[in-house]
DNA sequence: CTTGAAGCTATAGTTGCTACAAGGTTTACA
DNA sequence: TGTAAACCTTGTAGCAACTATAGCTTCAAG
């Protein structure tokens, strides 16, 4: 594919796939990214598969995907022969969540909306917003305190 | 109001607003909520007002309010003769991130809900999530990178 | 060959809790 | 009054997923 082998610097990397060297490093570590080559001063470089693979990486964490799933879908994905039922188990489990949280949160832009136009630009000791978020009587949303924010 | 002054334990008082009392005692590390008397022995004691600041905090925490925007409007319902632009202005700010969160939030669906169908059951090498994820085309959703992930 | 940008490692900080460990206190019951 | 269970105390470390800093080295352009 490449002619260039290994020459793209950690920055140009990062660049590429949007994100920071910081974070570039850190995939290292924490093993979603493999360990570089390095130039005779110790600097990292990389090829396209690099670039490829760290894109895969933050398009899955964009997605919502934690580090954890995407170190999963990458052990499947370096292995092409798998069948792909694990792929669609994480897909699916996933979108569960996603909308489980969907729900929850256009809730809460219900209940803010009803907040902002009910605050008549009086003083705070008469003002909405204070009063809906103290009675929450809006748990109508059922159940919801405790811990729907993960996104695993 | 409350004929028992301050005899609620932080374990009682934890139950009252659906936390724990590790959290309890993070609030007041943090200067949320204020020192609680104590018993001879040293142990936390709690008025009715502290089950209600209590109640708001998580209640804020649960719509998505950051702790550094719930000590903000606590400052603010501490002066009920204030104007209530401000909480105004912190509530409306918001609602737009949660607006925001939710289009990417459902941008994501879409696209979880294309890759699942999409999944035909063969190999890996073939899976369309895999290549989804990888191809992204669908940065449809406008720029989305980088950091909408902040609901501060 | 100099200079300035970019890279290196290691470590600490971030947010908002949660989970220990190793004890001390309270309470209920016999 | 004794004692045991249930609760409380502090302090510290851990979690995710980065981000930032310090103090240094290397690379690339002019």
């Amino acid at each position: 594919m490449s002619m260039m082998g290994q020459s793209i610097s950690i920055g140009e990397l990062a660049r590429r796939a949007d994100c920071k060297p910081e974070t570039v490093r850190y995939y290292e570590r924490i093993g979603l990214l493999r360990d570089a080559t390095r130039t005779g001063g110790g600097q990292r470089r990389y090829g396209d598969d690099a670039v490829r693979r760290l894109t895969f990486i933050r398009h899955a964490r964009d997605f919502g995907f934690s580090v954890e799933s995407v170190r999963e879908l990458l052990a499947m994905s370096d292995q092409p022969d798998m069948p792909c039922q694990e792929v669609d188990a994480i897909a699916t489990h996933h979108l569960k969540k996603v909308e489980s949280r969907l729900q929850r949160l256009s809730a809460l832009r219900e209940e803010l909306q009803r907040m902002v136009t009910q605050c008549a630009g009086g003083k705070v000791g008469s003002c909405r917003i204070i009063e809906v978020i103290s009675d929450h009587q809006l748990c109508i949303t059922e159940k919801s305190h405790g811990g729907a924010h993960d996104l695993g």
